[in-house]
DNA sequence: TTGAAAGCGCTAACAA
DNA sequence: TTGTTAGCGCTTTCAA
């Protein structure tokens, strides 16, 4: 069906190869000792002492025939593997559920674990069922991810290991728990535009009921009131939480007299451009623009390109699995919060 | 560390729950029969006759013990795991490598298996280490993707079981491969135009070689050879496949008379509407415009939403398993073609 | 310094 | 109709 690039190594070697799956035991036939020896020396266990020359008979050997251990035999001896399974409501709607996976990824195989992973669709069944999959394969533990910030009912037989919830929090009771820190998010977006010497600042915040909308706001307001600038409520409006929204609300946006408008998204900010182009209106001579999200393929190639804050999505796929192994304390009965890093661009001018 | 939302189920049940894990055992002492004789109700084997008592004995235990079976202890006896690994080069920089993974994973769970996953960002050691990792878990086999189209060097040790590549093809040599075609996709594209009247149709290309490059080169000149409109080199020009490169040639597209714009992706189209935007020009009024990818974030949402051709990532992971599994066969020594669909949004109109 | 042997949880002959 | 038993490939005492 298949065939490498490359020849596998020769067989001249003089080492008769067996058919067809080398073990354990071809290994130690051809090094000339027993299995105990070759386990020994391949996890070469410290205080088992192996004879220099046997050592280097095994090491040959398994060069010669190109053994590989077997990772199930292994795993069911030890009673666990050394896999985290990774639970995902939509893997491809947005680039975010790929960071997330990228960072649990990336962190779960520094410390030798491999991925499991499920895509769910937000389906229960499914969602069922790749649970059980990954607890019948004995991972040491789950990271239940959304790809959106949201509070979710933790699925029963989560219980039945552990988990971390990843971009999400347990809508009742105490679960450990991985967000992005939207309010301190909100801060520094306002704080851009703050420092800039912008007072009147306008905020376009989404329509739906959610951590973003509420932690985006008050951050915003905190950042206003520390900055001992005014918070002034017809300066906050709502939109649908994308180009549509953006672009609807220019209008409003340049009637409310703001000279800087903070966005609750890079969408919103797209389509908020878009209308402003449309009248004629320049960014950031004549306004100021600052979004959420840094939604790359959006956010980097506006014109002009868009500064924005980060979510963290690799961060929290990253820490997620650092919390999972008990290497970061999930001190506390709140969730973990991730910054959200800022990313200046070129949306941003002086009033 | 983390607690279920909700219990696990109650203890009162009359049956001793063993302190730990729940093994095979378990069940057959409490349902007072064999572990064989669990094993068969289990998998239920027709040809294996238990009674209709001891069935329900059994099952009764099951669910009273919350026994799960061991999917390592299977896969070990079976010599056989349910694993397919998907080593990708990118899992995170575009939405594209999610929709690969997101269609091998539907596709692979489809018929009972998982995915295994890992990244590499082009590493080629952790390149290596994932596919060993994935050899030494003795996965059914491996599919080899690309986070865009191109020619890759297999490395050797996918020799030593069964693979695909996704996204991209063998260097030399020939392996199964699964790649989008590139030809039929551009010929699409430029029939969008075609279709509605456009006989001068600019194309606005890559500077990268590539497949992408070529192949959608081919499509269009096909295409306009088919419907019997001049091929006129002087009407394809290159830019950097991105923003810039379409914002940035705008002016040349306006010169050369066209009345519509074929662009290498949805980024280019972005660029250009801006640069369109910023001279008055209408899009679809005083000139059309069409992109390939359908890049959601951009396409859908742009003013007017662009038509565009889709590549077609969720398919290719889904064909990909398709054919690692041996239920589509890999016919002939070159890669099997995948549609590229066109998605027609509001970007044409008549010249 | 090494080997023999038990056992991880499960499946599949083979007996009974 | 069901139980006994021998492995699957490996790790790990325990003896030698």
């Amino acid at each position: 069906m298949a065939e490498p690039s490359d020849g596998v190594a020769p067989d001249g070697d003089g080492i008769e190869r067996p058919s067809h799956p080398v073990t354990m035991k071809d290994v130690a036939r051809a090094a000339g000792v027993s299995v105990a020896t070759v386990s020994l020396v391949l996890n070469n266990k410290k205080n088992a002492r192996i004879g220099e020359d046997a050592r280097r008979r095994v090491r040959d050997a398994i060069d010669a025939l190109g053994y590989r251990p077997n990772a199930l035999a292994q795993n069911l001896v030890n009673g666990s593997s050394r896999f985290i399974g990774l639970v995902a409501d939509a893997i491809a709607t947005t680039p975010f559920a790929g960071q997330i996976i990228h960072g649990a990824q990336d962190e779960a195989w520094r410390h030798g674990y491999v991925l499991l992973v499920a895509n769910t669709e937000a389906d229960e069944r499914a969602e069922r069922e790749a649970i059980a999959m990954m607890l019948e394969h004995k991972v040491r533990g789950i990271l239940y991810s959304t790809w959106y910030h949201r509070a979710v009912a933790v699925p029963v037989a989560l219980g039945e290991t552990e988990f971390v919830l990843v971009n999400c929090f347990a809508e009742r009771g105490r679960s450990s728990a991985v967000v992005p820190d939207e309010e301190q998010g909100g801060r520094r977006a306002t704080e851009l535009l703050l420092a800039r010497g912008h007072r009147r600042i306008a905020f376009v915040n989404t329509t739906t009921e959610s951590p973003a909308r509420s932690g985006r706001l008050a951050g915003y307001r905190a950042a206003l009131e520390s900055a001992g600038a005014p918070f002034d409520e017809r300066l906050v409006f709502e939109a649908q939480p994308d180009q549509d929204g953006g672009f609807e609300i220019v209008e409003t946006i340049l009637d409310s007299g703001a000279s800087a408008v903070f966005c609750h998204n890079d969408r919103v900010a797209m389509g908020l451009y878009d209308g402003l182009h449309q009248r004629g209106v320049r960014v950031p001579a004549d306004i100021s623009v600052v979004g959420f999200d840094n939604q790359e393929v959006i956010a980097a190639h506006l014109h002009p390109p868009l500064s924005t804050v980060a979510l963290p999505h690799y961060e929290l796929g990253a820490r997620g699995v650092r919390v999972l192994l008990g290497l970061e304390e999930s001190v506390g009965p709140s969730p973990i919060l991730v910054e959200c890093p800022v990313v200046e661009r070129e949306s941003v001018a002086a009033p």
